[in-house]
RNA sequence: GGAGAGUUGGCUGAGUGGUCGAAAGCGCCUCCCUGCUAAGGAGGUAACUGGGCAACUGGUUCGAGGGUUCGAAUCCCUCACUCUCCGCCA
């Protein structure tokens, strides 16, 4: 949620701003809603102070046993105005805060501009892509199921047998132990989350749709951004605690609501998988060094598991709704012959920190923090990425050394 | 699922119809005292929001939403959540 006093004040700023990343801000949409409010508050707020008056009048009138029935004629009076004029503040104020939410955070300065992902810029490459291998991970190995999954639950689901369910469980150990070393507290989280969770990361209102939701009014969490984000929803943090950082495995549900032909064979998009999560919260002055630091966290997984990837900046049209500047790491398929997402780690600015009230105290006053997270990493698409990667071209996948004791063998034959 | 008790400021916790945005304590800030530390003393300290260049000055908020009343933290209703006991249960 963007500042509306910000948005007053800096008006054309924001518009343009908005405009790089395709959204249409209109102003005198906005400006006359806003106008309406301001008087309407003025209004209210007046009737509210003259009644409160005459109240306090009443009451000694009252006290003193003398005659109130005139008075209480001007009051209900009053009273009768108030609610009506009230009632227009709050229509008017209840639109104004869902335009607010509909608005995408702000991107910073230093994010490159562009209209879609063709305009992202690569930063850095790092690794030496050395498989010459074709197949993807379903042909090199026949344990994972999709057909056994269709049977359980639909399309878009797999069931992982022996070596391979073992391996991504070695895989989200190891990276949960990354994560502890770096300095993240572990969680455990729950998988479903409320309606004002969910507001507070940005999801709802306006992305319901790529949501599960339960006939409890409970969504499946789509990222454990969300419940570790919102385990500071309505507080207020010390700012010598800052930066917070949390981290949690969990599996994430996605509806892939849209994205259908998209990605249909093996692991890569899936309505369940899982994820480990790195979030922090950060004074706003550090934010911009968090998200480096939170991407050297990331990106060390991969450096250890010894896997291909580059680093992307995404350019203003490609960021995500709630991201003010966002680096999405990328891993390199050899059966795409092209590089994945496998993780997304963005600073959100105060935006999340607006819609979930995370406040800190300071000399200054109170302010918001700033949220920033990123995956760290994507299990699901990281044991693609080993299997494509590591595997002989004849029967064996090789288990980078990081992964043996987990693993318990440094290799999978396949059978 | 049954019975009961709760939800108040950064925290703990008083407060059953107007003088309550709210006692007291903790924490925090400023000052005094003190050779240092500790202790002690005085004062200050809720959030959000409107108007105003500002000084300043309004309004809202006591879990949420309704209701009663001229007036609600306080009375009534509904809901959510927390705790205790019982039942069931991985």
């Amino acid at each position: 949620m963007l500042d509306i006093k910000n948005l007053r004040d800096n008006f054309k700023d924001i518009q343009i701003s908005l405009k790089k990343r395709g959204y249409d801000l209109n102003e005198a949409s906005f400006k006359s809603l806003d106008d309406y409010r301001k008087e309407l508050q003025i209004e209210v707020e007046n009737l509210q102070a003259e009644r409160k008056k005459l109240s306090s009048e009443f009451g000694k009138l009252k006290a003193s046993g003398e005659e109130t029935s005139d008075l209480k004629k001007v009051i209900d009076k009053k009273n009768s105005d108030l609610e009506k004029k009230d009632s227009e503040l709050q229509e008017v104020l209840k639109n104004l805060n869902n335009l607010l939410l509909d608005m995408p955070n702000i991107p910073h300065d230093s994010v490159p501009e562009g209209s879609s992902e063709e305009d992202n810029k690569i930063i850095s490459k790092h690794g030496e892509i050395i498989s010459t291998n074709t197949l993807d991970h379903l042909e090199i190995t026949k344990k994972i199921d999709t057909e056994l999954a269709a049977k359980l639950s639909g399309s878009r689901f797999a069931v992982l047998e022996g070596d391979l369910a073992k391996l991504q469980r070695s895989l989200i150990t190891f990276m949960l132990d990354c994560a502890i070393q770096n300095g993240y507290k572990e969680y455990y989280v729950p998988f479903m989350a409320n309606e004002e969770s969910l507001t507070g990361t940005g999801q709802l209102p306006k992305f319901e749709e790529d949501l599960f939701k339960t006939s409890d009014k409970l969504y499946l969490i789509p990222t454990a951004e969300v419940p570790l984000t919102n385990l500071f929803r309505n507080e207020f943090l010390n700012e010598e605690d800052l930066p917070i950082k949390v981290t949690s495995h969990t599996p994430c549900f996605r509806s892939e609501a849209g994205s259908y032909g998209k990605d249909t064979r093996g692991l890569i998009r899936q309505h369940q998988f899982e994820k480990i999560e790195l979030v922090q919260i950060t004074h706003p002055d550090d934010s911009m060094d968090c998200l480096e630091n939170l991407l050297k966290n990331a990106c060390e997984i991969l450096d250890k598991l010894e896997l291909p990837y580059q680093i992307i900046e995404l350019c203003t049209g490609d960021l995500g709704f709630s991201s003010a500047k966002t680096f999405d790491i990328e891993v390199w398929m050899p059966s795409q012959n092209k590089y994945r997402e496998i993780s997304s780690c963005s600073n959100f600015t105060d935006f999340q920190a607006r819609r979930s009230n995370i406040k800190f105290k300071s000399k200054e006053g109170n302010s918001f923090v700033h949220t920033i997270n990123g995956s760290g990493l994507a299990v699901g698409r990281c044991l693609i990425a080993l299997i494509e990667n590591n595997f002989d071209g004849k029967d064996t996948i090789n288990i980078p050394n990081c992964l043996e004791q987990y693993f318990g063998s440094n290799k999978i034959k396949i059978s």
